[in-house]
DNA sequence: TGAACTATATTGTCATGCAAGGTAGCTGTC
DNA sequence: GACAGCTACCTTGCATGACAATATAGTTCA
């Protein structure tokens, strides 16, 4: 029950999870926003809309961790190509590092045996 | 480097998983807030301040999510400890649901071969 | 008397996700 | 040539949770 309570939770558990999973899609290839978008949601679990993967993207370009590329499309308008730095390699890296004892922490917590 | 914005990723990577860490701990055993603190820790990966883990539980509280019994201690204040309701295990088993597709495809994007 | 530990609680700040809205290029059709 | 629908970018305002800082109070031991 509760479908409330679910959905405000969820969206407070992306916070900082959607900023990781764009990062690491970026890792080894060039994407614009909107292809990772799809990308994400074709992943499964990674749902989410425009209104949040462009202000991931502008904050990524502010603090170094990738650079651009404007690229013309037949299919629409141009595109803007994201690709990580060796600043944005680095900190994936970290953040990954992080996300893996936060992570096996939950799963260690949510599955040990009880007394 | 940039021991910053690492440092505030992982505070917004931790919204939504601290509480469902507390909300974890909590089955099938009866638990107070400051030893809470001190088993997650422990568990690794989880640490976390009073000031983060009392709100949790009050919140917790006003959703039904748990019931409260104070117990008077030997070596201290008298202590509060928290139990899951029948609702708090019902939304306990979502999150881990959610939590579970979430955890999945990031590790999916972060580890998959690429072209 | 006071330090150290146990135990609970609140206030204010900050960053993020998201709904909602806007702009603009390209294709096809009526 | 108007209009729908897809592609593609971007911004504003709101709600929410983590955390530092701070406060209160009981117990033990020196």
């Amino acid at each position: 029950m509760d479908p409330e309570f679910l959905a405000n939770w969820t969206t407070q558990m992306r916070k900082g999870l959607l900023e990781l999973s764009v990062l690491a899609a970026l890792r080894g290839q060039r994407l614009y926003g909107y292809d990772i978008v799809r990308r994400l949601a074709a992943a499964g679990g990674l749902v989410m809309s425009e209104g949040t993967v462009y202000p991931i993207l502008s904050r990524f370009k502010k603090d170094g961790l990738v650079e651009t590329t404007l690229v013309e499309s037949a299919e629409g308008p141009a595109r803007k190509y994201y690709q990580l730095t060796a600043k944005g390699r680095q900190l994936l890296a970290a953040m990954l590092a992080a996300w893996g004892e936060v992570r096996d922490g939950i799963d260690r917590v949510s599955t040990e045996r009880l007394p």
